[in-house]
RNA sequence: UGGGGCGUCGCCAAGUGGUAAGGCAGCGGUUUUUGGUACCGCCAUUCGUUGGUUCGAAUCCAGCCGCCCCAG
C-alpha cells in the first residue's frame, strides 16, 4: 500500500494529478458533480454527448440531453472554468438505443432505453473516450453508490436517498466499467445536490428533474416508433382472456403488460365493471389480451442477457429483486443458468411484469446484477384452496 | 303491429312521487430519468319524445318514436 493517502475518488495522488471525465447531461446532478470535483481541485474534463437531432425535441422541458441541455453544460463548465467538449454520438445512439427501442416495441415488449443508453453509449463509448483522454476515472451524476469492499472489489450499491436511487438503470454495468466509474452524488439526497448547485451558482440550479424518454418529445413515444417503423400503425383486436373480442386498438406499441389506461373499453364486460388490464401483447396477431387484475399475477420470471456483479455463480440464491424502477424490491430465489439466462421465483406473486423490462437483483443494498425479462409464469395458484379445518395435532410426523 | 318487456352520462347501472348513487371509459393533476401502476380531482340542471295528473315526476297516466322477447 502506498503512503500517500487516497483522495476522495480513491486515488493515491493529489486531486490536481487526477484526471476526471464527467459525463455532463446538462442537468443539475452531473453539473454539480463536475463543478464540485473541479472545486476540490481535480483535473476535470466535462463531456456532453449530442445524441439525437434536436429538431423535434428542442422545446421539450426537463429532458435529459436536448439542445438547451448541451448549452447548460457548456455554461457550467465555462463559468466554473474547466474544459468541456460536445461529442456527436447521434449515429451510435441511433443504433444502440433508438433502433433497439423501436424493435422492442414491434416485438410487443416494453423497452427501457435508459438502461441501453447507459450500457452502450455512456458506459461503453464515452467511457472509452475517457480512457483515451488518460482519465483516471469517469464520473456521472447518477444517484447510486460505488463502494470498494475488503477484497478491493468495487461494488454497486443503492443510493442513500431511496427516492432518487437509480441503481435499477445501471444493472448492466460490468465490473470493469464499475472499476473505472465514480458516482459522487450517491450518498446525498437531492436537496443536498440542489444546495451545492445554489452555492456554486450553477445556471441550472433550479432546473426540474429530468423525466420521460430524452429523445421523445412530449411523451409521445408512439409517434417516434411509427416514424421509424410505419408498420407499427397496424391495428388489431382487444381480446378478453375468455375469448371475447371487446374492441380494437390502434397498434400494439401503445400497450404494455399491466396497463389499464388507454384501452377505451367501457363497462358491461365484466361482472362488477372492474377495470381491465393488458395481460399480454401478441405481436404476431397484433392482439392485445386483457383481463382482470388478478390475471396479472406472476411468480416466475425468466431472464436473458444477464449481467452479474459480485460473484453470482450457478447455484440458487435468495435475493431481492426490482421488476420495475419505482417499486420496492421483493424477495425471490435467483437461479442463474447458462448463456446469460436466469430464472427468478418470487416469494409473492407480482402484478404487471412486462417483457422487455429489467429484473435487478439486490443483496441488501448491493446490486448483484440482473437481466432482461423475456417471459413470466404463474406457478402458484393465485387463490389457493384453504386447507380444511383440522385439529392442530392431526398432522403426523413424516417418516 | 297479437301478447310481454325495455329506453337514466360514451358504456354498465342504482333510483318507482320529493328534487339524478356507483362502476367502466375519458380528461386533468400528483408520483417517476422507461413503459406502466397507484393516488387525487373533473365528468348528466337532467332521465327516448310529446302532452297530462300533481305543490312537486326519471319515477303515475296517454300518444308517438326506438329496441328486445314470445307468439305468428
Amino acid at each position: 500500500m502506498s503512503d500517500t493517502p487516497l483522495n476522495s475518488l480513491g486515488f493515491a495522488k493529489s486531486p490536481a494529478e487526477t484526471r476526471v471525465v464527467v459525463a455532463m447531461s446538462g442537468g443539475v446532478d452531473s453539473s454539480v458533480a463536475a463543478a464540485l470535483l473541479h472545486e476540490q481541485g481535480y483535473d476535470v474534463v466535462g463531456i456532453t454527448l449530442q445524441l439525437y437531432d434536436y429538431g423535434d425535441a428542442i422545446a421539450k422541458k426537463g429532458a435529459c440531453c436536448a439542445g438547451k441541455d448541451i448549452y447548460d453544460a457548456k455554461r457550467v463548465a465555462e463559468e466554473r472554468g474547466f474544459p468541456h467538449y460536445v461529442l456527436n454520438y447521434e449515429s451510435n445512439f441511433r443504433q444502440s438505443v433508438i433502433d433497439d427501442f423501436v424493435e422492442s416495441y414491434l416485438k410487443g415488449e416494453t423497452p427501457i432505453p435508459c438502461v441501453k443508453c447507459n450500457q452502450t453509449v455512456k458506459f461503453h463509448d464515452l467511457l472509452q473516450v475517457a480512457r483515451d483522454l488518460n482519465a483516471d476515472c469517469m464520473v456521472t451524476g447518477h444517484y447510486v453508490q460505488r463502494l470498494v469492499n475488503e477484497s478491493g472489489v468495487s461494488e454497486l450499491r443503492r443510493a442513500v436517498d431511496s427516492t432518487k436511487d437509480q441503481s435499477y438503470f445501471l444493472f448492466a454495468t460490468t465490473q470493469e466499467q464499475l472499476d473505472f466509474l465514480r458516482f459522487p452524488l450517491g450518498g446525498w439526497t437531492k436537496d443536498v445536490t440542489r444546495q451545492h448547485a445554489e452555492r456554486l451558482g450553477l445556471v441550472n440550479a433550479d432546473k426540474p428533474d429530468s423525466q420521460d424518454i430524452c429523445f421523445v418529445p412530449n411523451g409521445d413515444y408512439a409517434s417516434v416508433v411509427k416514424k421509424i417503423a410505419p408498420e407499427a400503425e397496424r391495428d388489431g383486436e382487444i381480446v378478453h382472456l375468455d375469448g371475447r373480442v371487446l374492441g380494437t386498438h390502434k397498434g400494439i406499441i401503445h400497450y404494455t403488460v399491466g396497463q389499464r389506461k388507454g384501452l377505451g373499453i367501457g363497462g358491461g364486460f365484466t361482472e362488477n365493471n372492474d377495470p381491465l388490464y393488458v395481460v399480454a401483447v401478441d405481436a404476431e396477431t397484433a392482439r392485445v389480451i386483457v383481463g382482470p387484475k388478478e390475471a396479472l399475477a406472476r411468480d416466475v420470471v425468466h431472464l436473458r442477457g444477464c449481467n452479474w456483479l459480485g460473484g453470482v455463480g450457478m447455484e440458487t440464491i435468495p435475493v431481492e429483486v426490482k421488476l420495475r424502477s419505482m417499486t420496492r424490491a421483493v424477495p425471490a430465489y435467483l437461479t442463474p443458468s447458462v448463456e446469460g439466462a436466469a430464472t427468478l421465483r418470487l416469494k409473492d406473486a407480482q402484478y404487471g411484469i412486462s417483457p422487455g423490462q429489467a429484473a435487478v437483483c439486490y443483496l441488501d443494498d448491493r446490486v448483484i446484477g440482473g437481466g432482461w425479462i423475456i417471459s413470466t409464469e404463474l406457478e402458484t395458484l393465485p387463490n389457493p384452496v384453504p386447507e380444511p379445518e383440522l385439529a392442530p395435532y392431526t398432522k403426523t410426523q413424516a417418516a
